[in-house]
DNA sequence: CTTACTGTACTGTGTAACTAGTACACTAGG
DNA sequence: CCTAGTGTACTAGTTACACAGTACAGTAAG
């Protein structure tokens, strides 16, 4: 499983972490039983202290996504699947919703909008060709 | 000259300000020379604390947006316009980045996106109509 | 001069996010 | 049993953001 972290751009690290784990759920990298990686290996990987880490899987778990399994670890629940397939497009439309009212109320047209998506989103496949 | 503020958007309400000032003057809606809203006035306006709207406004001066005159207030700095044009998209483009870059690191399609931008938009345009 | 309005500059207080360090209970493998 | 690896739970400290209150210097209008 992947994880990758953006420092300083508004959202927490602990809730990054949580948003890719149910992305990653949702996805089909991370399978219904499947022990996520532990709370220190995934805090050196991605450099964030293992607290930040563990506050993320303490969240998954009150969401009903991960099983706590004492001595062993943390297990993606069985209904888990369901649940993060249902949130999946969710969370990207909030935080573009929040985007696209700035643009709408400086008037910024809806062609520009289109129009700025698509360069950008192309910018961004070069920036990690044929990723997955 | 309008300023909404979004609380919980992950934006600082200080940096939200310096944005719509710099929207406004894009616009056109705040002209070279004219002067801003004073810091108490905008404070009570947007029920924000003048200490945020003063540190916005300190802000924009170290950009050069805006001068003080001390005793009278704010005005557009003479070389604001072209600054602000300028930077008109860009501030939008980051944030946008930010959110694709998390979509497609989700494996969301290029489609998908855009039919996600579609939506939204008319969505917005329903919540405020004929805005402008 | 007086008053009311400007910007500016402090000192606090509170909260959220993150880091740092430590400690404990549990489990698996030797 | 022993060790190393799990999750979990603390305390403490730092930083950023926002709010609250106060104070002061300058300007414009009466």
């Amino acid at each position: 499983m992947i994880c990758q972290i953006e420092t300083n751009n508004g959202i927490p690290i602990y809730e990054q972490i949580c948003r890719q784990v149910k992305f990653a759920v949702a996805n089909g990298s991370l399978l219904v039983g499947e022990h996520v990686p532990s709370v220190r290996e995934l805090a050196t990987r991605t450099a964030v202290n293992p607290n930040t880490v563990a506050r993320a899987y303490r969240d998954l778990q009150a969401d009903g996504i991960l099983l706590s399994i004492r001595g062993t670890g943390l297990a993606v629940a069985a209904d888990a699947l369901k649940k993060c397939r249902k949130d999946r497009l969710e969370m990207i439309r909030e935080r573009l919703r929040s985007v696209l009212r700035e643009a709408m109320q400086n008037s910024i047209s809806s062609e520009e909008v289109q129009e700025l998506v698509r360069i950008e989103w192309l910018s961004l496949q070069k920036e990690r060709p044929t990723k997955q």
